[in-house]
RNA sequence: GGGCGAAUAGCUCAGCGGUUCAGAGCGCCUGCCUUACACGCAGGAUGUCGGGGGUUCGAAUCCCUCUUCGCCCACCA
């Protein structure tokens, strides 16, 4: 049968084909859960993006590997949904269109509450989802009809429903403490929002006279404008350079203000001068103070990070605090005027350098500013422990497990959660009082008077936490709080991929959620992904300009190659360093095996008749060595490439891939294979058979990685149906009818006899084109199994195996002691000749004499397993052999 | 101040609890436009596996320690 004519251009275009595959596997509906008879449900939830975000290369990375593994699992017949979809992110979405408005020269507040959220809308319905058509880009097998939103009115009712519960449960409370507040941003932030920087900073040494005119007390601060705020100064209470100043009073600097000098066990003897200003409104710890010593706790920053007497807790304490002279001046530039007037008063003991960690906003990057105020906080303790309980008990784990002591750390030591913000844009707290008779409480429905005494009420004016809506995201999706049939399905789910730095806040609070309301986990496995860095292991960010855009990669070779690079690049949870400035040298890897894979394509389809016969109706007899080789290597293949991935391996997966499909079938079997296919023999149909088997099965392997390519080659394979999909082909399994060690050892012999003889061809400069005469003189049965191979080796090496037994010519040793004489078709250069193999004769003998001192080694042979030592000593008769061959060669050449 | 991770060829990395493990890709050198592929083919060079100690018959591989980088956590103002 002729050739089928195949003309694919030999480079191939991802261009062409990207776009077309990607609607074709939408309008069939290939990215949908299908349910079916047997099928368990496998289900990743997309860690949603903001919904204003766009596409960068952490993104890339996270949802390949996502793809890779929701296109596996779907491949193995699991009824597998991807769940997409996007956060709302308060702040981030909130500070992009006050930036916005900016630029028309208003503030949020001109436009007022109603108008601005209207606003963010516009902006969110115009350019909102953004980021999942580039997801689609990157080839991203999404069910896209079950796409949510974090502020869609269904997952509101889940929202306000768990905050309804959680209140009713009494693990909402009203705090009144001092928190993390981003006078940039004016919202109060978490914990985990208020980030820790390293800053270098001044410490200010700061001398507080003594009331009775008696001396001084020198205190220590790095904020030095917050002195305004103390309302004492406390000492260690065993620290003797403070037991005489207990009881006595400051004056308070800048001020009329007189403040206590106080014991505290809370203070740090050895740092600075052991005496501490107590600032309660404006530090954590001080508050703290500030409550086991009844102190007043003025407020002396106003909200937008500006100096002025703001309330707090005066408790008498005399009001103004702050002086005429700084009203209004902005912390940073008050802390320089106070430290010029403390100089100019001579209370300025010392300035040093001060290394510290810095609090900064995880949205604008300000300096984050301690403050006191009321705000609403869920108790964590009792949503924590059945998670550790359950974690303990191994319902859940973390791949790489490296994270587990982390999360089970925070878990242990965690703090309530601070979730109101005072911004406009989110979820709005439900929480309703009645301005006649104060009762307050929470609702699912918006109340119109008090259930109490029918008074008017008002609502909270702040919103949620974005995270409060986000830590819901694996059952609020899928319609809770009604019972619906998705829901049902597709809870609890399996994987969850994510960067680290969201373990705390989303990865553990899923968790706790998913156990409080369900009592159920909402995933098995938390796979934790690397970053991506740069050359100088920088994180990749906007900021820095480092970052690489994934569609620009995508428009330079193809969305394969970029998932190629991420993918192969990336061990588990490995850190991922990428070159932003030579794009070429990172990803043309990628885009180079796209083209070989569409090279191998090409041949094979262009050999392949319209039928190809299927492999089990084989005459095995037809079978030739090269056969049973590529046939045995490929089960071998699929199973290794299935346990990779069972393992998250994909980095090894994706490897084992390249070297069989590159090494073996294209570099290997490929070449072998062409005389048959060539000459029409009858061999050739068992040539074809192997060629589709072998390289289906590649395809079908390395789908997950390289979608676009696999899929368009393999609709082009013979035999296909017009509507088959590789995307939802099943996965291939290893028949162990295909396995075959001898065939494995033999071909290896072969390869081994093909090398050498090419190297020796390299060495003595024979031009490709001249043949030359090989003999082989066989030690083993595998190596006499190799001299029925002559076509092949005439292939491979352009060598004629020789009949006759001439032991002339340039030498070589098989690893099994086999001998080759390679006729150049002349007298060889006997200098040469001896130069490479007394090398080789060396190398062998090093090897030889340490093995043999292994195995003279009493406690080696006797300690060592007994397979091991027969293994080595099976090693030794091979080394030796091949020694002695290669040794009387050269005693033949009269080598000096 | 705690905890974790990394250190292997010029570069980016693999080596998955020990015995052809000293590897891959890129880069480099030498030949080849061999009718699938020059985004390719064939051949080749390059590393006291960060330093030092230890355990063992045997260690890139396990233990200790040091150095250098990176990350996370932490109320030393």
């Amino acid at each position: 049968m002729p050739p089928r004519d195949f003309a694919l251009p030999p480079q191939y275009n991802p261009h062409e084909v990207e776009a077309p595959l990607y609607q074709a596997w939408m309008s069939r509906g290939a990215f949908a859960p299908h349910p079916g008879p047997g099928r368990e449900p496998y289900v990743i939830v997309i860690p949603p993006p903001n919904v204003t975000g766009v596409l960068h290369l952490g993104h890339g990375l996270n949802n390949t590997i996502q793809d890779v593994l929701i296109r596996f699992e779907r491949a193995r017949g699991r009824e597998t949904l991807w769940l997409p979809g996007t956060d709302h992110a308060g702040i981030a979405t909130q500070n992009v269109v006050e930036r916005l408005i900016a630029a028309e020269g208003k503030t949020r507040f001109d436009l007022g509450r109603e108008a601005f959220v209207e606003r963010v809308w516009q902006f969110v319905h115009t350019t909102g989802n953004t980021i999942l058509e580039q997801l689609k880009r990157i080839g991203a097998s999404c069910d896209w009809s079950r796409t949510r939103f974090t502020l869609d009115p269904d997952y509101a009712r889940a929202v306000r429903e768990v905050f309804v519960r959680l209140w009713e449960q009494g693990l909402i409370y009203r705090g009144h403490r001092v928190i993390h507040w981003c006078p940039r941003c004016l919202t109060a932030l978490s914990d985990e929002e208020a980030e820790f920087k390293e800053t270098t900073g001044t410490l200010y040494y700061i001398r507080y006279p003594l009331a009775d005119g008696s001396g001084h007390v020198t205190v220590a601060t790095t904020r030095p404008e917050t002195l305004l705020g103390d309302t004492a100064v406390v000492v260690h209470p065993d620290d003797p350079r403070g037991a005489p100043y207990v009881g006595k009073r400051v004056k308070l600097p800048l001020t009329s203000v007189e403040i206590p000098i106080l014991a505290d066990p809370s203070v740090e003897k050895e740092f600075g001068t052991g005496f501490v200003k107590v600032t309660p409104a404006h530090d954590a710890n001080d508050f703290e103070i500030g409550v086991r010593h009844g102190l007043a706790m003025p407020l002396i920053l106003r909200e937008d990070g500006t100096m002025g007497d703001d309330g707090g807790d005066r408790q008498g304490d005399p009001a103004p605090r702050v002086p005429a002279e700084l009203q209004g001046l902005d912390r940073f530039a008050a802390r320089k005027q106070i430290v010029r007037m403390l100089e100019a008063q001579g209370l300025l003991a010392k300035t040093e350098s001060h290394q510290h960690a810095v609090r900064r906003c995880y949205r604008c990057d300000s300096i984050v500013e301690p403050r006191l105020s009321d705000q609403w906080f869920v108790k964590m303790k009792p949503l924590a422990e059945p998670v550790l309980a359950a974690y303990r008990a191994g319902e859940f784990r973390f791949v790489p497990e490296r994270w587990e002591a982390t999360f089970e750390h925070w878990m242990e030591n965690i703090r309530d959660w601070n979730i109101s913000r005072q911004l406009w844009w989110g979820h709005r707290i439900p929480v309703f009082s009645c301005t006649a008779c104060s009762h307050q409480w929470a609702d699912r429905e918006d109340p119109t008077a008090c259930p109490k005494c029918g008074g008017a009420l008002e609502q909270d004016p702040d919103v949620l936490d974005t995270w409060f809506s986000s830590w819901l995201w694996p059952f609020a999706t899928l319609g809770w709080p009604e019972d619906t049939p998705d829901l049902r399905r597709y809870y609890p789910g399996h994987t969850l991929v994510t960067a680290p730095e969201i373990l705390f806040f989303w990865v553990a609070r899923m968790l706790m959620s998913g156990y409080h309301f369900l009592g159920k986990k909402p995933f098995t496995t938390v796979y934790l992904t690397g970053t991506a860095r740069d050359m100088q292991h920088r994180r990749m960010s906007k900021s820095l300009g480092n970052g690489i855009d994934p569609l620009d990669v995508v428009g330079l070779y193809g969305a394969d190659a970029l998932r190629w690079t991420l993918i192969a690049g990336s061990a588990l949870g490995a850190d991922l360093i990428l070159d932003p400035d030579d794009l070429e040298a990172t990803f043309a890897p990628g885009r180079n095996f796209a083209n070989k894979l569409w090279n191998i394509g090409r041949f094979i389809l262009a050999q392949l008749p319209a039928q190809v016969t299927p492999l089990q109706r084989l005459d095995r007899a037809t079978l030739t060595l090269s056969d049973r080789w590529i046939l045995a290597r490929t089960q071998r293949t699929i199973a290794e490439v299935t346990a990779a991935l069972e393992q998250f391996r994909l980095d090894e997966a994706t490897r084992r891939c390249f070297e069989f499909a590159w090494g073996e079938l294209a570099d290997w079997y490929v070449e072998a294979v062409k005389p048959r296919l060539a000459a029409d023999a009858a061999g050739a149909t068992a040539a074809h058979a192997v060629l589709a088997h072998c390289f289906d099965a590649a395809l079908r392997l390395l789908h997950p990685v390289v979608p676009f390519i696999t899929e368009t080659l393999w609709q082009k394979l013979p035999g296909r149906a017009p509507d088959e999909l590789l995307v939802t082909a099943p996965w291939p399994r290893p028949d162990p009818a295909w396995a075959d060690e001898t065939a494995e050892r033999e071909f290896r012999l072969l390869q081994e006899t093909v090398s050498a003889v090419r190297n020796i061809r390299a060495e003595y400069r024979v031009p490709p084109k001249s043949s030359v005469g090989l003999t082989i003189k066989a030690t083993t049965e595998a190596v006499r199994a190799l001299q029925q191979q002559q076509e092949t080796i005439q292939r491979l090496a352009n060598a004629r195996v020789n009949g006759a037994t001439s032991r002339a010519g340039a030498h070589a040793v098989l690893s099994d002691g086999s001998e080759l004489f390679v006729d150049l078709g002349g007298s060889i250069d006997v200098a040469l000749e001896c130069r490479r193999l007394s090398d080789e004769l060396t190398r062998l003998e090093k090897q030889l004499g340490s093995l043999s001192a292994k195995l003279a080694n009493e406690s080696f042979v006797s300690r060592a397993p007994p397979d091991v030592v027969a293994r080595e000593r099976e090693k030794e008769h091979a080394w030796r052999a091949q020694r002695d061959a290669l040794a009387s060669k050269i005693a033949t050449l009269g080598c000096s």
